[in-house]
DNA sequence: ATAAAAAATGTATATATTTGCAAAAAATAT
DNA sequence: ATATTTTTTGCAAATATATACATTTTTTAT
């Protein structure tokens, strides 16, 4: 997808050099090859919360807040979902088995998405537990780790409950917004 | 000054309330008998490194960015608490976010403390997991802690619950600053 | 493969924020 | 106290960012 593309090289460019407005990015991604407008950056930015904050110096420049850094290597993201190996729900908690030795990089990966409805994630070997907010359903934590890694209930089996068309409103309300 | 004042005002409503626009904040403050234009607004948040974020739910709200938290009173400060960033209460449980990798020995160091309340800690990387005993509220659990580690929760955001009375007080008295 | 639904995007425009400039207020010097 | 310099402010205008809407692209279901 070009938005992916386009979401990593923002994040990169943002987190390596001195960006004073949405215009001065979008050059720097024609640079690269990669050509949109300012109002899909915008949108953009807000994705991946970027936000504009003074430098001290009497300007403003962009910067990555909330989240973590730019990470490394993107290739994680397409290969995470295979070592998710089951779903299960217990006690309103999530708890996530993946192949021995990849719940940490995993764990990783979700806290990073910096979903609001995920207080915390825990990871041991193979194993994560999804801790939710209050008031967050478990309906909502699935559609919420789909929206982080698309495609994932596909792939994996899920014990505890059934998705519904109900939850796919949900899902649709949410990116509405 | 009146400038000084309205500064000091402008810090404690950002990090009280969800400021949504300049606009907003200048009725805020309005109430508050402060009065001045947006653009007088606009300058004093620079100054004051004030930044507008994106708030993950498609929308965007004033924070104090790069702005290291008062410190003011209490001598002794035991250097566990800078590691922990964040308090949050879901499920009937506590989870702790702290910076990467420091997850083990806070939770460690509040095992060790051989609370009662506390069932038992998990940790990962960055997060805690904290179980309180059968009975124990999440309040008792936020006293205890305060217990084991003094100040803690002046320094540190909770989120997750309704504040309690209790609890606004500490609030109050960290914006009074 | 085709239809249906959802997500992403551009255009034009609305909204929000910043800034040049002149006036007013405050601080400093005489 | 008065003049001089510096800081703060409002106004109006410029600039920057966000968004409604229509359209295209991608994803999902049949």
């Amino acid at each position: 997808m070009q938005k992916t593309k386009r979401l990593l090289a923002i994040e990169k460019i943002i987190s390596g050099e001195n960006i004073i407005s949405q215009e001065a990015l979008l050059k720097k991604l024609k640079g690269k090859g990669i050509i949109c407008t300012q109002a899909t950056l915008s949108r953009n930015l807000r994705q991946l919360g970027v936000s504009r904050v003074p430098d001290g110096r009497g300007g403003y420049r962009y910067a990555l807040t909330g989240k973590k850094e730019a990470s490394p290597d993107s290739g994680i993201r397409l290969n995470i979902i295979p070592v998710i190996r089951e779903i299960v729900e217990a006690k309103g908690l999530m708890v996530i088995r993946t192949l021995p030795g990849n719940a940490n990089a995993t764990a990783y990966y979700i806290d990073n998405a910096g979903r609001y409805e995920i207080a915390g994630t825990i990871a041991g070997d193979d194993t994560i537990l999804v801790i939710p907010r209050d008031g967050i359903t478990l309906n909502q934590v699935h559609l919420c780790l789909e929206l982080v890694m698309p495609g994932l209930h596909k792939q994996i089996e899920r014990t505890g409950t059934s998705v519904s068309k109900k939850e796919k409103n949900i899902r649709k309300n949410r990116s509405d917004k």
